[in-house]
DNA sequence: GAGTGGTCTAGACCACGAA
DNA sequence: TCGTGGTCTAGACCACTCC
């Protein structure tokens, strides 16, 4: 190529910046399916050929779609557009007594037809914090925290916390609590779930849920807090779960 | 390759990147609460003193924890923590019978003792696309497009659908829909909703979204999409919300 | 006017993945 | 080995805020 001793600078409107333009022009060919799931996306030396930029613009522009969850970088190969393949998760009829009541763990319902597995169990037995002893109105509390997989790849983080004296001595405080679970040990210690209050919040994942999780950037959390209520509304459970929010839809069902 | 006399080389894998290691102490500043709402981290300047790095480095720093949605940055003033104050939405209650029967509003319900505003209402008539024809189970749709602000922030945009030949002509047609909202008109049209079901996910916004919310970099959007049915199973309306998730606690309560 | 964040250039070395 | 993305430096000009 000529190198011109007289390179004519390109008029550049400053509507926006040119890496959001280039980020606009990417994201407009992955929503309208011109490129699809798993497609690669051009890279940081084709950015920069294309546009005439520096390397640190083009990785600006890659930048924005990887923030949004679009895009996906692999190191040494390139970034690559995303897929989303959500596992259905129901909101009440997951928790209906027919399900733990007849020995089936409660990700039957939720993954149908797929693999899931427990991958990490860690249990212990503590003093309840602040917010957790206010949730369940006890001093004691025995901690169950466990890690889901569907498909080989993790898609939830659930700590479940249970008041010390009513579950001392019963198999939630084992590893394997058995057929039906937790709801099932709890009505043959006497107290099942009758009741159950979910609050579901959205945000960017702490350090930790990234790891565990193994979280691309640009995927946020979405956090439910549910707390279980036994007969008399006595607080039997308080479970805070981060579910991966490109592995699921949410769905809740009621009455007028 | 010459043995240096220098130390013991790193390891296999180095620690974490400087931006990452100044993001984390940062990061645990804020979780701490050693700095709290509203406060002014250090700004680009004092992180490159302070640590002896480059812009570019510094800014990458503070880039993650305003990806996180931890801090917002204004233009010529600084970086500050992002504060958090929830709508607590009540998923059932919020849309009893009670309460649109007696001619209230539902939002009366979310934001009890704050200023909310429907700050643009958009309609049309149009033909329905594929989804919501598919949801509805009717080929014309009235659509109601309008934003929601609480304290004179933007806080949701939502568009509904429904069936144009069981609106056509009603007040759900026209800008102010009356005492009750829209749900008291379908109960004035005989489709009094009985059912409901939300399907909740969670994503980065888009561009039309980030806008018309306003939202800063690193907030997520909850989005709904809910469809109340009549009695039959008859789907009368589709409402496709967005929420900022900074501004929301989506709570859910049901029985075993 | 001084200081802040926003954008951009032009280099550098590194770790990793695929061929 | 070579191309990819990951990290980092050392500058520059700009628009904006605050005083």
């Amino acid at each position: 190529m000529t190198e011109s001793p007289v390179p004519p600078p390109p008029p550049m409107h400053h509507d926006s910046p040119i890496y959001r333009r280039i980020a606009d022009r990417l994201r407009d060919q992955i929503l309208s399916g011109a490129l699809d799931d798993g497609d690669r996306l051009p890279g940081e030396n084709a950015l920069m050929a294309e546009y005439g930029i520096a390397r640190a613009t083009a990785r600006q522009a890659l930048a924005v779609l990887i923030n949004e969850g679009l895009a996906v970088p692999r190191r040494g190969s390139g970034v690559y557009v995303r897929l989303f393949r959500p596992i259905r998760r129901h909101g009440s009829r997951r928790l209906s007594r027919e399900q733990w009541g007849r020995g089936r763990a409660i990700w039957d319902s939720d993954t149908p037809g797929r693999a899931y597995a427990v991958d990490e169990v860690d249990l212990r037995r503590e003093p309840a914090s602040t917010p957790v002893s206010r949730a369940l109105r006890c001093d004691d509390v025995w901690v169950r925290h466990r890690r889901y997989s569907v498909d080989g790849r993790p898609v939830q983080v659930a700590t479940s916390y249970f008041p010390a004296d009513i579950v001392e001595g019963s198999a939630i405080t084992l590893p394997d609590p058995g057929p039906g679970g937790v709801y099932a040990r709890l009505d043959d210690l006497g107290y099942p779930p009758v009741h159950f209050t979910e609050e579901v919040r959205a945000r960017m994942p702490q350090p930790r849920e990234t790891a565990s999780l193994d979280l691309p950037a640009g995927t946020p959390v979405i956090v439910i807090s549910r707390i279980a209520f036994a007969a008399g509304g006595v607080p039997v459970e308080l479970n805070e779960m981060a579910l991966d929010s490109a592995s699921y839809v949410l769905q809740y069902d009621f009455d007028a």
